[in-house]
Parts: C-alpha cells; sequence; structure tokens
DNA sequence: ACTACGAGACTTTTT
DNA sequence: GTCTCGTAGT
C-alpha cells in the first residue's frame, strides 16, 4: 500500500483524506478524529503529488493547533514543514503584510497591539479627542472597532444613524489613524489589512491564487465573516477548499464567530461532499447519548449523531449539594475516590461555565491537599514586567510607537509626572512628531524637561549598545539599563518578576536558536515568511514575482542585519502567541477550567459543575438571539469531554457576587434523557454523613472537619511563624512546591507566605 | 509621586 | 465577595 498513513481510518475518514481536487466540508463531531483527518489528508495530497508543499495553505485558529498539525505531519512525511504555509489567520496574515508591507501602507517595523496595547491606545486617543469616558467606555470603544473590522468596515463605511454611533465612527477613524501614525497593528486590523490588499491588487491576489491550489481550515464553525471573506479571495479558480468543522461545538458567536459561514461554504463552493464523521473514539456510549439527546434540541444543525463501537458504559453521576461549598467537597471526595482507583489526576477535569465558580473548589482542593491547576491567569507575555521590558524593545525598534513610550517612560520611576508628560505631547503634537522624537529635542534643548531629557538619552544609549548585540543580550542590557532590573529587586515581592525577566532572555535564546536552525535548513526567514528565497521548484515564479512586481517588501526586511530582525521577529511572536498558559505542565494535579478552555481536550473523569439556570445557562445569554442555543452547544463541549466518567452537579444555593443566589436546576438536565442519569447523592443523604459541612453556624468547624489528614494546612488552621508570631491561615493558592498561603497575624497583619520556604507550625 | 479609599463591575476568549 | 480602576489626599 503506498499510503501508510491510511491504515486505521474508518471509511469515512479514509473518504475525506482521498477526496479528489474539489472543495469538501468535513462535519467532524466531537472525537471523531478531526485534526487526525486534517493533516493525513495534507500527507496525502503531498504523497500523491497533488500538492506540493509549497502549494497549499493550512489555517487553524490557535497556535497549539498549527504546531499539533506540523508535529504531526513531520512525523508522517519526510518533508520541512517549517517553510509551510500552516498557522493562524493572524500568523498567517502578519507574514504576507510583512512580505508586502510596502503595498500594505505599513512600515517594515510595524508593531502589533495586543488587546490590552488596544486598550491603552483607545484610552489615550479618548482622552486626547475630549471624549466621555463615561459615555464612551473604552472597552465599548474597543469592541465597536473591533467587530466593525471583523465584519470588513472600516470607519467610513460603519452605519451610524443616531449620535451615539457617529461619535463611536469618529473615534474609529481617529483610532485608525492613530495607529497608522505610530506604526502599529491591532489584531483585526492584521486581518483586514491583508483582506484589502489581496482584493485591491490584482497581480499579488493572482500570485498567491495560483500557488495556493489547496487550503485547508481547521475549525471552520469558529471563523468570522472577514476571515471567511479572506479565505474566499485566496481560493482561486483552481483551488480546492477543505472546510473542517463541527456547528455544534460552534462556541465563540460571542466573539464574531459565524457558524452561518458553513452554509454560505457550501453554496458558494458549490461543495459536492459533505462527510460526516461520526464515530467516535473518545467516550463511552451513555456520555454520547446525552450529548445527542442535548443537543437534539437545538435548531437549523446541520445533522448529525455521535455513536461508538464501545459499550455504554457507566451512567452519568448526578449530584444535589445544597451548597457550592457541598459541591466542592463531593467533587474532592470522589476525586480522592478516583486517585485510589489509580486514575492520574491530570486526566481529571472539573470544568465550570465562569471563573468566578472556581475560588470554591480551589478552596476545597487545597484544603484536601489534593493538587490541582487552574487554567485562564495571565500568561507569559501578558506579564506587567514582561510587557515593560517589550515595550523598551519595541522602542529600539520603532521610534513612533508612543504606546510603548508612555508604558516606560516614568517607569520604573524617574520623576516624570503628568505635567512634564503632557508637555511633550502638546510639543510633539504641535511639531507633527513622534513621542521619542519629541523627547529627544529636549536633550538637543538642553534645558527644561531634564528628566525628559535623561529618558530619551537613555533611550539612545540603549539603542546604541544594543545595536548588533545578539537578540538574548540585547534584551538582558535592556533590562538592566532601563532600571527594571533594579526596581524588582528592590520591591519586595519582585523576586518573581525578576524570574519572569530572565526567562524571558531564555525565551529569547530559545527562539533565536530556533530560527537559527530553520536558517541553516536554508529555508524562509519567519518574518518574510516563505517569499524570496527559491527552495524548490515552484519558488522561482515567486522569487521573480517578489523582485519584479513587489520588491520592496522583501529587499526592505532582508537589508535589515540580523539582530534587528531577530529583535522584530521576537516582538512579533511575543504578541502573536502569548504563550503557554500552563505554569506547571506534567505535574500531577487536577484540571481546573472552563467549558470555553476545554474544547478540544479530553480526560478520564470529568466533574461538570454549576448546572444552575441562571449559571449554565448564563443569564446573559438570554437577550442574545440564538444565546440559549449556544449554551447547549457549551453544555455539548462539555459532556463529550469526558472518556469514561462524567459527573454533573448543582447547588441549591451558591455565594455570587457576593450574596448567596438561589438557582433552578438547569433546563439542560431535563434535556438529557433520565436513564442516563444516576443521582448518586442527594443533598440530604450527603449531608447526614457528613454533617458538618451543611452546619452554617460553625463553618470554621466544618472547614477543619474537612481537612484531609494528608494536608497540614487548611483554612482556620492556626499558625505559628519565628517571626510574625501566632495567626490563622485565611486564604490560599496554587498547589504543590508553589502553594502559598494568607495568614492573618495576631499582631503583624496579613502575609502571604510560600509553604515551601515559610517555616511555618501548625498550633 | 505615592497611598488610600470608594465606586463599579462581574460570562465565555484567541489572536 | 473581591478585584480593578480612578481620583483625591498627603
Amino acid at each position: 500500500m503506498p499510503y501508510p498513513f491510511l491504515h486505521g481510518l474508518n471509511p469515512e475518514q479514509r473518504a475525506a483524506v482521498t477526496l479528489p481536487h474539489e472543495s469538501a466540508l468535513i462535519l467532524a463531531g466531537a472525537g471523531s478524529g478531526k485534526t487526525r483527518v486534517l493533516t493525513t489528508r495534507i500527507a496525502y495530497l503531498i504523497q500523491s503529488g497533488q500538492a506540493t508543499p509549497h502549494g497549499l495553505l493550512a489555517v487553524t485558529f490557535t497556535n497549539k493547533a498549527a504546531k499539533e498539525m506540523i508535529a504531526r505531519l513531520s512525523a508522517m512525511l519526510p518533508i520541512n514543514t517549517r517553510g509551510m504555509w500552516i498557522g493562524t489567520f493572524h500568523g498567517l496574515c502578519n507574514r504576507l503584510l510583512r512580505a508586502h508591507h510596502r503595498e500594505a501602507g505599513l512600515p517594515a517595523l510595524f508593531q502589533i497591539l495586543d488587546s490590552s496595547d488596544q486598550l491603552s491606545a483607545i484610552k489615550r486617543l479618548l482622552k486626547a479627542l475630549n471624549v466621555d469616558e463615561e459615555k464612551y467606555p473604552p472597552k465599548q470603544v474597543q469592541h465597536f472597532i473591533n467587530s466593525s473590522k471583523d465584519e470588513g468596515l472600516r470607519a467610513e463605511a460603519v452605519e451610524a444613524y443616531d449620535p451615539f454611533t457617529r461619535q463611536m465612527q469618529e473615534v474609529f477613524l481617529e483610532y485608525d489613524k492613530q495607529c497608522q501614525r505610530e506604526g502599529v497593528v491591532d489584531f483585526a486590523e492584521l486581518l483586514l489589512r491583508s483582506y484589502e490588499l489581496l482584493s485591491r491588487d490584482n497581480a499579488l491576489r493572482e500570485h498567491y491564487q495560483n500557488r495556493f491550489r489547496h487550503i485547508l481550515v481547521d475549525e471552520f464553525q469558529d471563523t468570522n465573516r472577514l476571515q471567511y471573506r479572506w479565505l474566499k479571495l485566496l481560493a482561486g479558480p483552481g483551488c480546492a477548499m477543505f472546510a473542517v468543522g463541527d456547528d455544534d461545538q460552534s462556541i465563540y458567536a460571542f466573539r464574531g464567530a459565524h457558524v452561518g459561514n458553513m452554509r454560505e461554504f457550501e453554496r458558494d463552493f458549490a461543495v459536492q461532499q459533505v462527510i460526516k464523521l461520526e464515530q467516535n473514539y473518545r467516550s463511552h456510549g451513555n456520555i454520547l447519548d446525552a450529548a445527542n439527546a442535548l443537543i437534539h434540541h437545538n435548531n437549523g444543525r446541520l445533522g448529525k449523531n455521535l455513536w461508538t463501537s464501545e459499550g455504554s458504559g457507566e451512567p452519568i453521576r448526578l449530584f444535589e449539594a445544597a451548597t457550592d461549598q457541598e459541591e466542592a467537597a463531593y467533587i474532592v471526595d470522589e476525586t480522592k475516590a478516583l486517585q485510589r482507583e489509580g486514575i492520574a489526576l491530570t486526566d481529571i477535569a472539573i470544568l465550570y461555565r465562569s471563573n468566578a465558580q472556581s475560588r470554591v473548589l480551589e478552596h476545597a482542593l487545597f484544603s484536601a491537599g489534593l493538587p490541582y491547576r487552574v487554567y485562564g491567569g495571565l500568561r507569559f507575555f501578558e506579564r506587567q514586567e514582561i510587557k515593560h521590558a517589550l515595550a523598551y524593545l519595541r522602542l529600539i525598534a520603532s521610534s513612533e510607537d508612543d504606546g510603548a513610550l508612555l508604558r516606560v517612560i516614568n517607569f520604573p520611576a524617574r520623576g516624570i509626572g503628568a505635567r512634564s508628560l503632557e508637555q511633550l505631547q502638546d510639543a510633539a503634537k504641535q511639531r507633527g512628531v513622534s513621542l521619542y522624537e519629541a523627547a529627544c529635542m529636549k536633550v538637543l534643548g538642553g534645558k527644561g524637561g531634564t528628566a525628559i531629557g535623561n529618558f530619551a538619552a537613555m533611550l539612545e544609549a540603549l539603542r546604541e549598545t544594543c545595536h548588533g548585540l545578539p537578540l538574548p543580550e540585547q534584551i538582558e542590557h535592556v533590562i538592566e539599563a532601563s532600571g527594571l532590573a533594579q526596581h524588582y529587586r528592590s520591591e519586595k515581592e519582585g523576586a518573581e518578576r525578576l524570574e519572569n525577566l530572565n526567562e524571558l532572555v531564555n525565551a529569547a535564546a530559545g527562539f533565536v536558536a530556533e530560527n537559527e536552525a530553520q536558517r541553516s535548513f536554508g529555508e524562509d526567514s519567519p518574518v518574510e515568511g516563505g517569499l524570496g528565497r527559491s527552495q524548490n521548484e515552484e519558488d522561482h515564479s515567486l522569487a521573480a514575482f517578489s523582485s519584479d512586481v513587489t520588491p520592496s517588501g522583501l529587499v526592505s526586511s532582508e537589508s535589515l542585519e540580523l539582530p534587528k530582525r531577530q529583535l522584530q521577529a521576537f516582538l512579533t511572536h511575543a504578541a502573536l502567541e502569548s504563550g503557554e498558559r500552563q505554569a506547571e505542565a506534567g505535574v500531577a494535579a487536577v484540571q481546573l477550567m472552563t467549558v470555553h478552555a476545554a474544547k478540544g481536550l479530553e480526560f478520564h473523569a470529568v466533574f461538570l459543575t454549576g448546572l444552575e439556570e441562571g449559571l449554565f445557562p448564563h443569564d446573559n445569554s438570554r437577550n442574545e438571539s440564538d444565546g440559549l442555543e449556544e449554551e447547549r452547544r457549551l453544555m455539548y463541549v462539555a459532556i463529550t469531554r469526558a472518556r469514561r466518567r462524567l459527573y454533573i452537579s448543582y447547588a441549591q444555593s451558591r455565594m455570587l457576587h457576593g450574596q448567596f443566589r438561589y438557582g433552578l436546576v438547569s433546563r439542560f438536565l431535563d434535556e438529557i434523557p433520565a436513564q442516563l442519569l444516576k443521582a448518586v447523592n442527594t443533598r440530604r443523604a450527603y449531608t447526614e454523613t457528613q454533617s458538618a459541612w451543611a452546619s452554617p453556624s460553625a463553618p470554621a468547624a466544618a472547614r477543619r472537619s474537612s481537612a484531609a489528614p494528608d494536608s497540614p494546612w487548611h483554612f482556620g488552621q492556626n499558625v505559628s511563624h519565628p517571626k510574625f508570631g501566632a495567626g490563622v491561615i485565611i486564604n490560599c493558592e496554587g498547589s504543590g512546591a508553589e502553594a502559598r498561603v494568607e495568614v492573618k497575624f495576631r499582631n503583624a497583619g496579613s502575609k502571604w507566605l510560600a509553604l515551601e520556604y515559610a517555616k511555618l507550625t501548625a498550633m
């Protein structure tokens, strides 16, 4: 058999993989081997000579998915995947815009704003325009701008019939002007810019259309309108689009995803083949039956029913708790039982609809001494110390970047207050120059703003020293010379931040090493991303194209010396890939996350919590059209995460926003056939055996009784510290080596202490 | 320039 | 309940 990787595929999967050259829609249910089909399809196309690695484009939503695809592909085929156009929408657009920045009207070193950068840019703009932030909240402005762009609309194209919208439109317009001035691009702009570039520039578009004869899209149900239009533009007459998705797992409508794209795709591309992958390799029958029955309540589905060749398995366990605390206590007990059965903690997940629910669960797990990991906190490149360091680096790369300058002009504090800043901004505006340039004039001008002059001089020195240095050394130098290191050294909570800054240097070293490895393969650098260098037989047309028709993009970035290119590439990397969510991967710990975050993952056992009206489905979903259906799809996603065992629980009352809320049982539970559910414990039965939990009169005693013997620390525990004396544990955070507790001391106030280091003794 | 206090939010989130 | 943000006060 010529295609060994086709082995082990079921008939539908195989049909999808070996489809002829035509556009197709693959409806891939949860756990049906979607990623496998997608990657095997690519391997098949290449192996059978229907496509070259160069001639296909594969799009995903997350960097993780793109990496996964690349990893699997290189395991299947001995090809160099690094130069291939496999990536996220944003990553690929970035690549396009870097290569053709001049045609796109962007500077070679344009910087990318993440959402928090964008928000501060908007706040700054609102102040400059004297727009009332009460009436036009920055967040709302941000949403207005982004959702307009996601629909493919520029400010001029927005329909504004009322004064409010007209003002929004005005801000939108000014915002884009500001970005252009400062040489920065937000996420939505990456897409819109490259869309506009491709639709305006016929030669360029035709070039890419001729190149990409196959376009493969993952998670197609999550595409927004602009992304779909972008794909349509890139798909020329001879292009086959292979779209994989699951309308039942569309849970991102709230951020612009348009499931309707699936039907439109069928129509627009005259799709002959809709292949359904319905065989599920993940879950036992009862779990799938529950998911199928639930999702059946949605209207307008493309239609799909999951099945498995495995048995029905265990029933779904349903637990009714009196309170959220009791719910948590039950989960702790069951987790311990699972652990005793030999289930790895990493294979157990606790899911919730909203982040606010995690607290109670964390407390219970902590008290029980069960290690846990919460997904969804700050990520590496979002940390303030990292953003500060990156802002200095951005200023080295591009002097126009006012946002970066404002971030660090007085951090660490160097005596530049609001007044001198205002003067600087006025001066810059008057002369029509960037803040950086205005600051430099203060150096030349001599007296006046000496603090600002010193700052500008420091930046100049920074640039000077970094010039020609390898990237990691540049960063090291910036961290020291900017005073960031000193600042965090003198701050009492600064140790961790220093460590992160150190980690930034390591990350840069790793990044450079990886890129050098690519380069030595004779590949495209990530910056130009695939243009300019002849690699395989198709490339000479491309090289000719780049130098004859659109030489500028390439030539100018190639003319940059290596360290500068490295810096730019690293800044892009930092913006586009905010870093791993997991702090301590590989550590045996129960996984806590929202249902959204669980999409794409699977676990042996899943606890699905908070099945109460108002929480799940969430109250706020009621206003939105299709809101309830999206909540139901969310529930569907949650159920299908479980391989073997699924627990569903709800609480009769729970603490929410500082007060008790009494929720009815979620309607979703009525939509699951009763015979699939087994009530494991009524509230009364459970509270009788664990009566301490239900006793509201003695919460401290209740908590104490819950503490596992294997953990000496829990809430209400009286402790003693050699320096601070006697106190009581009032809060906790983290687990394992990173566990910290907050102790309220009798005479020394409250302190956060790392359990690993603090010499605490139980009393 | 830094701290302190009060007001208001608060569903989900990748890039 | 708890966190963030912005302003007012020292």
